[in-house]
DNA sequence: AACACCAGTAATATATTTATTACAGGTGAT
DNA sequence: ATCACCTGTAATAAATATATTACTGGTGTT
């Protein structure tokens, strides 16, 4: 399976959800499996407003995917999950994807 | 040459220099080889002050170097120049480097 | 001298990201 | 009813990142 080639503002989201010391410890939990969100805020020892805001680039950057259960004593929780990735990071790969960035900070945000 | 491993700080420092769309950008036209400040400035279409301000944060995750040199014609012209590198990037890889993350954001700049 | 290049930085303004606080509403158990 | 869990979000504050403006000073040429 080949890696297909990221567009310019796909591979931006990707770096700017990975630039950030919380999502790469957020990242470090879910690789040992799903987690539902408040279980993961005391991992990851922050509040779950902080911490959806956090996933919430993530699941934008395609790094992470999400699924509702209803747990054995009836309540709704929320599971992340990670999406396994590799990526190769080069020099000509960027240049590549530099062609398609549409530049502007922010738009459909 | 094997990819040795990289701290949680300098995996971290490498990301956010790639999170930005100008940096991008001049990664794209460094990647054609080594360019002067000016210039550079020109080609990206991004003032003088702005454009250092970028690199700097590229220098400091190490992807560039820089280089003084004096042209014929006696100008001093400061060079940089793209350090080729290749990075894999995978759950896994974020798991180990994290662990040596000291997280607390801006600390010696 | 005035011009066209070159490098460099300090001070400031603006925009964005990150973080907190304060809510509302659900389930099941005591 | 109260408690201990769960999800979810709006409003706001605080911290950082990004961008601009206004400078200083160098070279060689006209």
């Amino acid at each position: 399976m080949k890696n297909k080639p990221m567009t310019g503002d796909e591979l931006l989201a990707l770096f700017e959800a990975l630039a950030n010391p919380h999502r790469l410890r957020i990242i470090a939990i879910l690789a040992d499996g799903k987690q539902y969100v408040s279980q993961l805020a005391r991992e990851a020892e922050m509040s779950r407003p902080l911490l959806y805001m956090h996933l919430q680039k993530m699941e934008k950057a395609g790094i992470v995917k999400t699924e509702m259960k209803i747990s054995e004593d009836g309540k709704a929780m929320k599971f992340y999950e990670l999406l396994p990735f590799e990526f190769r990071i080069t020099p000509e790969l960027i240049r590549e994807a530099a062609k398609t960035l549409t530049i502007k900070k922010k738009e459909g945000k």
